[in-house]
DNA sequence: CATAGCCGCCTTTTT
DNA sequence: GGCGGCTATG
């Protein structure tokens, strides 16, 4: 690497960079710079004649694994290290290493609503019933273990009381059924990577020599099933580099260890400790505000952010009505700043929970305001995408009886329950699969001749399918798709399934973008890589819009201008969280988080009544407003600062019909009095639906419907 | 066997 | 308020 790029580096960047062997823990504070450096490390590893391939950096989406991959090359770093997320490594290495780590190279990886199935199952299975021990629980009880590197064998010799001999059970049954449909969940892929590591110490040997250099991104939110994998791939060279910050450690309740990070230095006693505490990112104000609030935390290691820019502008509070208004608010913000010529992208709105997304939407729409939801599944969970990747799981691994039994009648070709029934004691009676049953249906005396040869036509389509499992990806998604008959199944129908057209259309897209760059591309990888998508990869951030999103999602990301909604008790900080001390101070970082992702603007806001699971309920306002270190004259406003429904954009075109909002009672001339259910803000063409008490609802045009309030 | 409509369930965050 | 599963009906 020239010389000249280190200069670009502080003293203590530099030090993180330029240490090349044995172990480094990277404390990194918010905006320090941390993603430059561990890019910048690679580079310097190859600099220092590393070779790529040796290199092996974890991230903690895929998205910044792709972005640090270009960022990588961008720097002059060649191409070839591996950069890709825990379980992405974990999927390689278990195809790789298969029949050593006890599994099928075919595997299935299964995602929550695969999970939820096999553990329905597996409850029903063990005589209980699901009111009692009910899937989700059971899940999170399992998935608990299994990120503990527990297996059912073990965990069955260790329970001792009822409930955790009765778990025992469920957790064996429900590893029967994921063995038996060649399934491995989210955590399998790490267990069982753990486990290979642990038990064959020759794959291990091969495996750290392989990537002797390892540099783990956002190690604060690992647990344990990764520390293990971690620590054994540098069993022999301790070269591990680890980079955090425990301040921002959001991932308790899936099984981050916060320990990791707190322990590294215990783990390799010879460790080099850098810490980035300067912040680049934001104005001094957010920073103060930042750290007052995660001051209030007990259980941390006192640690400053060192602002490097000037103070900005003052942390904006507001409280509004309700929820509307407040989305209606920010969109109003955020058209001043757009029309004051900030950039669209450069704003993000960050909530709690997805379902505040809703009102927010609605608000956007309705000014005209481009914006992307960046939300967990949504693309990958869509009906039709799910079952054209069904019929490719089939063809990879027809073992996969929840892929078969999703496609075996879709679209509809005359195969019911009572058919596939009797193929299933068909196939429990002869020890064989579901599909393999289906590819005896001739012997299959139970059923009718027709039966037999739906049964027949099927399995001769999906063999005739398996013939292009070599191909690319796209043209086969397209084969199957055309050749299913799903795709008619679709034209036929109205606008929604015009949308699923598009979203397979949109599929196939990524599929051949997947054909162009995978490493090794297949159709198995790509299955095993695309269930580990979500849609926060898919998040473009050169496109012109607004962002919305969790506050867990923006972990890693920055903008210009932050809005962080829904500061209300028992939504931020989550009533979930309230019973556990180490809970609340994991939502008090969820808002440090959000907080430190804002360069320049942060807009605080909450309302005095939210619609909670369709009802109205009013409000406390969240107990970290307090902890802001702001002046409480600034807090709890009585009348917006910057909006009232009168200011309104459409004010500006010289008409003034009159304004309703939702729940505001009205009277009309011949319908009597009624409620505004809702509010479509058109300038002079505004519409005001509203429910009579006569109990009907009608869609009124303002200008002509002459409504008096009431 | 397919479809529509209804009921009752859950609802934090996600690789 | 949304979805999955169940039932009743064609």
């Amino acid at each position: 690497m020239q010389h000249a790029l280190y200069d670009q580096l502080t003293a203590s960047q530099r030090e993180a960079v330029l240490h090349i062997e044995g172990p480094l823990l990277v404390l990194a504070g918010p905006g320090s710079g941390k993603t430059r450096v561990i890019t910048y490390r690679i580079a310097a590893l190859i600099d220092a004649g590393v070779r790529p391939d040796n290199i092996c950096a974890i991230t903690f989406t895929n998205k910044a694994a792709t972005e640090m991959r270009q960022r990588a090359v961008a720097l002059g770093a060649s191409a070839g290290a591996h950069i890709s997320t825990f379980h992405s490594l974990c999927v390689r290495i278990l195809r790789r290493y298969a029949e050593q780590a006890g599994v099928r190279a075919s595997f299935s990886v299964y995602d929550e609503s695969d999970q939820a199935r096999c553990m329905k199952q597996a409850v029903k299975d063990c005589g209980l019933d699901t009111t009692n021990f009910s899937p989700a629980r059971m899940l999170e009880a399992v998935s608990a273990l299994k990120n503990n590197v527990i297996d059912a064998q073990s965990f069955t010799q260790q329970a001792d009381d009822f409930f955790s001999r009765t778990l025992a059970r469920i957790y064996l049954r429900y590893e029967q059924i994921l063995a038996e449909r060649n399934g491995l969940d989210f955590d399998d892929l790490l267990l069982k990577t753990a486990f290979l590591l642990r038990d064959r110490s020759d794959v291990r040997i091969e495996l750290a020599n392989r990537f002797r250099f390892l540099l783990i991104d956002e190690y604060q939110d690992t647990n344990h099933a990764q520390y293990r994998i971690a620590r054994d791939l540098v069993s022999e060279h301790n070269n591990i580099c680890a980079t955090g910050d425990p301040d921002q450690s959001i991932y308790r309740w899936r099984g981050a260890d916060i320990r990791n990070i707190l322990a590294f230095e215990k783990d390799w006693p010879d460790a080099v400790v850098v810490k980035l505490e300067e912040n680049f990112r934001s104005t001094a104000r957010i920073l103060e505000a930042a750290d007052s609030l995660i001051a209030f935390n007990q259980s941390r290691k006192q640690k400053r952010l060192l602002p490097t820019r000037p103070a900005g502008k003052d942390v904006d509070v507001t409280v509004f009505e309700d929820e509307a208004e407040e989305a209606h608010g920010v969109a109003h913000r955020i058209k001043e700043l757009a029309d004051a010529g900030q950039s669209l992208r450069e704003a993000a709105v960050f909530y709690r929970v997805n379902a505040m997304s809703r009102a927010v939407e609605e608000a956007f729409i309705r000014s005209k305001i481009p914006y992307q939801v960046v939300r967990g599944v949504e693309f990958y969970n869509r009906k039709e995408i799910r079952d054209v990747l069904a019929y490719l799981k089939v063809l990879v691994n027809p073992r996969d009886e929840l892929a078969l039994m999703r496609i075996i009648n879709t679209p509809a070709r005359g195969i019911g329950k009572t058919t596939i029934d009797r193929a299933r004691a068909y196939a429990a009676a002869n020890g064989i699969t579901l599909y393999e049953a289906c590819t005896r249906a001739g012997n299959i005396d139970a059923l009718p001749k027709a039966g037999q040869a739906k049964l027949t036509v099927f399995v001769k389509m999906i063999e005739q399918f398996k013939a292009h499992v070599g191909e690319k990806v796209a043209p086969v998604i397209e084969r199957v798709f055309v050749e299913s008959g799903l795709e008619k199944s679709l034209e036929l129908g109205g606008l929604r399934d015009q949308a699923a057209l598009e979203n397979v259309e949109e599929l196939m897209n990524a599929a051949a973008q997947y054909d162009a760059e995978a490493e090794e591309p297949s159709l198995l990888d790509y299955l095993q890589q695309v269930a580990l998508f979500s849609d926060v990869d898919s998040y473009d951030t050169s496109a012109e819009r607004v962002a919305l999103m969790t506050l867990h999602a923006a972990k890693g990301l920055e903008f210009d201008n932050v809005f962080i909604i829904g500061l209300e008790d028992g939504l931020l900080p989550h009533e979930r969280s309230y019973d556990d001390r180490d809970q609340m101070e994991e939502e008090r970082r969820l808002l440090f988080v959000g907080i430190t992702r804002a360069r320049t603007g942060l807009n605080l806001s909450w309302a005095r009544y939210r619609t909670v699971r369709g009802q109205m309920l009013r409000t406390i306002h969240s107990q970290f407003l307090e902890e802001l270190g702001i002046e409480p004259a600034r807090l709890d406003t009585e009348q917006q600062a910057w909006y009232s429904p009168d200011d309104d954009d459409n004010a500006r075109t010289g008409a003034h019909p009159p304004k309703f909002v939702t729940g505001q009672k009205v009277r009309h001339e011949c319908f009597g009095p009624g409620k505004v259910e809702e509010f479509i803000d058109m300038g002079e063409n505004s519409v005001v639906v509203v429910k009579f008490n006569t109990g009907q609802t009608k869609s009124l045009l303002v200008k002509y419907a002459d409504l008096s309030e009431i």
